[in-house]
Formats: structure tokens, sequence, C-alpha cells
DNA sequence: CCGGATATTAGACAAAGTCCAGATTGCCGT
DNA sequence: ACGGCAATCTGGACTTTGTCTAATATCCGG
């Protein structure tokens, strides 16, 4: 299991295996979030990626991480109610959210069991269970 | 097991009994949220309060169900990015959401079994465990 | 009734996100 | 190279949710 390194030229074969065509503001935003591995809000995709100097708009922003998570290339995580993270992660995972700092990181999936939950409404099918684990530090 | 119902009278001693000042205001929206027991956003709160004629400011609003939250009379829910919900049912439970329709319904914790959760960071406490199940039509 | 504490208010403000009409880009056939 | 043409990007106006503040109103003990 080699860890895979995210260059900006590995972006545009995974943009192209989701269907999106590699553009350089979604090359940017993608080596971004996949580089990092990390959890961020497009707030903070769009200081990344202007950095240097201004090359992406707001809109785009928002447009390109729509658009992302319409492909199945990230996911969205809402655990903070004044901003949506956005998570280069898409294996089934659940989170634990930091109430103080704000810090969010991923729980593996694996070992972790749900039961008993009830049959569905019926003509409803799953689109996914999210499981959020709300800490603070200790009083 | 009687059911309980809520009158503007009861609302008095629910908000002094978690040591709440009962105003004019806090029973209006104690009694919108807890007659109905459903999730209701801030907005439809102020809707629902001011429909006769305008009583209560969007500041008081937003003033009391954070009060109400602090004193742990209501819950908050996390589960749509653009409004927080808030719950009258403090009891532990989890949630179905219907992605579609933006439906909001309570799933009994009784049954519902989590087991493998890692444990906690060192000098953390858990605040508490929120389980979204999100489900759309059917294709 | 007085005085202070508590609660409410209008409206300005802030932050996240959406929308649109115009400009840019990259591509294709000629 | 050139003239379309579709896809993409952009600034900026706009909307929505929520916060803040300074002034006013209400409540309550003495
Ligand atoms: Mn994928
Ligand atoms: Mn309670
Ligand atoms: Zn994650
Ligand atoms: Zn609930």
């Amino acid at each position: 299991m080699t860890r895979m390194h995210y260059t900006r030229d590995n972006m545009a074969g995974l943009l192209r295996s989701h269907e999106i065509n590699p553009t350089h503001q979604r090359i940017e935003i993608a080596h971004a979030l996949f580089s990092r591995q990390e959890h961020l809000s497009a707030d903070q995709v769009m200081a990344i990626v202007n950095t240097r100097h201004s090359e992406t708009s707001k809109a785009t922003v928002y447009n390109t991480l729509k658009l992302f998570l319409e492909k199945g290339l990230v996911r969205e995580v809402i655990v903070d109610p004044s901003k949506v993270f956005f998570d280069p992660n898409t294996s089934p995972h659940h989170h634990l959210y930091e109430v103080d700092s704000g810090k969010l990181s991923d729980i593996d999936a694996e070992h972790v069991q749900i039961s008993g939950l009830p049959p569905l409404p019926a003509g409803m099918v799953t689109e996914g269970i999210d499981l959020i684990v709300r800490v603070r530090r200790k009083a």
C-alpha cells in the first residue's frame, strides 16, 4: 500500500476519471484538497488557491466544489452550522469534531458497527449515513 | 404514559424548571416548538410566533433559541447546510433526513447500537453523538 | 413610586453562498 | 491562420442566515 503523491499532473487524470474536464482552476482546486487530504471550507480553498497571486474567482471556487460533489470526487461534511466542509476522502468513514477548536478528523468506518436502525420509509433509499462524534476539552 | 398537552400555561413551568425566566416572548417561542414537537428553523419559529400580528423581533427569536440551547431545553440539529434546526426532543435520539424534501424526523435511540468507536483523544469528553441517515426518493 | 437589573427591539452589519450577463478560453473545420 | 462555437470563468450584485449594538421597555424588590 504505497502512499499516493498528489501532484498537479496527477490531478488532470483524476479529474478525467470522474468525467470532469481538467482546467487550470479545477486542477488547482483539486490539488488544494488532495495534496493536503484535509477537510476544507470553500473559503479555505479560495485562500489556498489564491496565495501567490489571485487566480480563481469566488464563483469558480463554489461552482467547482459543487461540480466535484456531483461527480463524486469529494464529499460534503455538514458539522458546523456556519460553513460546509469538503472532504477529499470519499470512502465510507465517520467524523470526530472538536467543538471548541473546530478541528475535524476522520474515523475509519472499518471497525464501527451501527445496528438496529429502523427500516426506511417506502420508496426511499439511503444516500449515506453520517456519524459525528462531537467532543470538547474536559472541564 | 399519558401524552403531554403543551399549553401556553404549561410553558411557564417548563421554562422555570430550566432556570429560564418566563416572559411573553419566551413562552410563545417555547409553545411553537413544544406544541408541535417538530424540528423548526429560526425562520420558521419567527413566522409561527408572528402569524396573527408581529409580536417578537428577529433578535429575540435568535437570542431566545440560543438561551434555550444553553439551558438544555432544546437541542440543535445540524443537517442542512443552509440552516440550523431546533429540536424540542432532548432525549438521546437520531435523525432521518429526506434530502429532496428537507423533511427531518426522529429515530428512537432505544434499539440503535453503535460500537467500535475508537478511544477519544486525551483530555476530550464526548458532548454528543449525532447519527444522521440521509435518504432520497428511489430513482 | 424609585432604581437597577433583565429583556426586547430596530436596524446596521457580517459571512456564506447564489446568480447573472459579459469576457475568456480552447477547439474544430476550413 | 481564421471564424465560429461551446464550455468555462469572472466581477459584482444579490440573498439568506445569523450577530451586534445602543436605545427602549419591562419587571421587581424595597
Ligand atoms: Mn470517486
Ligand atoms: Mn431538559
Ligand atoms: Zn472525512
Ligand atoms: Zn429530533
